[in-house]
DNA sequence: CTGAAAGCGCTTACAG
DNA sequence: CTGAAAGCGCTTACAG
């Protein structure tokens, strides 16, 4: 006879328990072929864990870093029944220093886990360090650093979401150049958009041979008007006929577009945002590039929870799909359920 | 002062509380936000359910049929914690009575829901007729039947889905004619691929003008390899440039095209079976729109799951996404996660 | 109509 | 090292 204390020592490996009645127990385990109920388990431990996350701010809701935010909110209100609380932080994608700030606050939390989004390369890499001194497990989302210890990656494959990218540009393109606009300053910060660029120009370099001529330009600053001017005049000069936007800001592009009468191109650029979703309607717009954000949120929180509170393994760098989303699909993808 | 038992009464309407301490506990519940603890809550009712599904038999395990099932059998298997199971029936594609056998057998039990594909029209409305009967509610996986009383459908807009394989190969094919082929018979009952090839068709109506002309063409019986020479001269006599499968089977004309050699024809089928994924990689299938089945086996249970344990609410009707899968991209779509 | 008690399957101190 | 008891937040008979 053993009592049901000594039973749960053996299974949560407390100690304290004889060795010769550990295997006896161990066996009567395996015979029933027991498995915890881990409702009255987690209902009796009254665990409790805090998280905090780190992820741009948007400036709007219609931002796409509005839409990760969902999906989090989502598995949270779930977990709370679990005693889980969530700490969100932000930062600016204009400013490292707002990154350190805040990841300098999340430090002083002391949470249980973190999920946040590696954006500026060396402040992540020393929040990192700090964090694994702490033996904080943390989740990587949008972007990532390879072999940085984190628990896990959350996001696109970039460099293959650009061979996407070019491709399908390739296919509806019989002639003319290309133009790839960045939307965004600090370049060489921002591994993302510099792995679709790179995937997208050796999609036309390994398959393409010379039918078209590639082009980059960037657009630090969309609050000046001047950049319109600007990218119609190359588009006008390069003889340009398509369009890669490396990020969710195609919506500009089809703002020019519009503008300047420049139907013709054809384009190419990311995320359901409501606004890129209008241009793809309108035919401006030919294909998004998506990455269902909100499940992206949804499945950080719950892969740090289950590391977490449930101690349950999780696999490592799980890429999400590269969605390709045309007019005639877009809303069956615009909708979260889970 | 209640007691517990008493608040537990008005909470759950079960009646035999006083007007007057009804109200008061229900004001106290507003004040106090009071949200039940569901893991509390089944904990101690120890509910339990029966369901039973009604799906194709897969004749092997890399056919498509065996896909939603694995998605059940993952939400089964989490579900087991609640005291749910789930009794397997399944019907053979080519044969009515076989339908109707397995859709008695299912009646017979008297689950408390049931997940099944209205594969044959027919024989699928009377089935419902006896569920409705019975109040058994019902989830349509696969194919639906419009206003049947379902509780929902989990599926693709099969209209829709042609719709986009018609600009897909519209897209890369710049001249000759297509052919839409059925690999299946019995397709009046069929619903399904037909509202496919309905939408396929309408794209061009509507879109290409007269650049392609359109053929169909079924193919009742693999087993007979007479099809493949049958194929193969209509094929030449129509200067075929395009193919269209309009279901999973499209490996078949991957096999096609090797034994004759007609690598310059642009093929679109449906689904990530395994061998279809090889000819995705091999350049000889171009496009393969899917739908993961795994996801809609996890989200039928689940679905009938929180209607009749969790009395929840469940939207109506919502459309599973239509991906677009090519070479560049399969990789983040084989694995089924949640 | 109302209250008090037992129990769901676990975990967590605590006494020995 | 081991056992017995209390409690997690509910539900479910049952006595009054």
């Amino acid at each position: 006879m053993v009592s049901i204390g000594t039973v749960d020592r053996v299974l949560h490996n407390r100690g304290e328990v004889a060795e010769s009645t550990r295997n006896r127990i161990l066996g009567i385990i395996k015979d029933l072929d027991y498995q915890p109920n881990f409702l009255a388990s987690t209902l009796a431990s009254k665990k409790s864990a805090v998280f905090a996350t780190l992820l741009p701010k948007p400036p709007s809701a219609h931002e796409y870093w509005y839409k990760p935010v969902v999906g989090i909110n989502k598995r949270i209100s779930e977990l709370s029944q679990y005693g889980i609380e969530v700490k969100p932080f932000t930062f600016s994608q204009t400013d490292p220093l707002s990154f350190i700030s805040a990841s300098n606050q999340v430090l002083k939390l002391l949470p249980d886990g973190v999920v946040f989004a590696p954006f500026f390369k060396k402040e992540s890499e020393s929040f990192i360090n700090h964090l694994k001194e702490l033996s904080i497990p943390f989740v990587f989302i949008d972007s990532e650093i390879k072999n940085a210890g984190q628990l896990g990656y959350i996001g696109q494959n970039s460099y293959q979401s650009g061979l996407v990218s070019g491709k399908l540009l390739d296919q509806i393109l019989r002639e003319g150049n290309i133009l790839t606009i960045h939307f965004a300053r600090e370049m060489d910060n921002q591994n993302h958009l510099v792995q679709r660029e790179k995937g997208f120009y050796d999609w036309f370099s390994k398959n393409s041979g010379d039918n078209h001529k590639l082009y980059t330009t960037e657009v630090p600053d969309t609050t000046d008007p001047e950049w319109m001017e600007r990218v119609r005049q190359t588009i006008l000069d390069k003889n340009i006929k398509g369009i890669f936007v490396t990020n969710s800001k195609v919506f500009f592009i089809g703002r020019l577009i519009e503008k300047f009468g420049l139907q013709y191109l054809k384009v190419i650029g990311h995320d359901l945002l409501k606004e890129n979703i209008g241009y793809l309607k309108k035919d401006i717009v030919h294909f998004l590039i998506c990455q269902r954000p909100e499940e992206q949120g949804y499945s950080a929180i719950n892969k740090i929870f289950r590391h977490v509170v449930q101690k349950r393994e999780t696999g490592n760098e799980n890429y999400s799909s590269i969605d390709i989303v045309i007019k005639e699909n877009v809303d069956y993808y615009k909708e979260f359920k889970q």
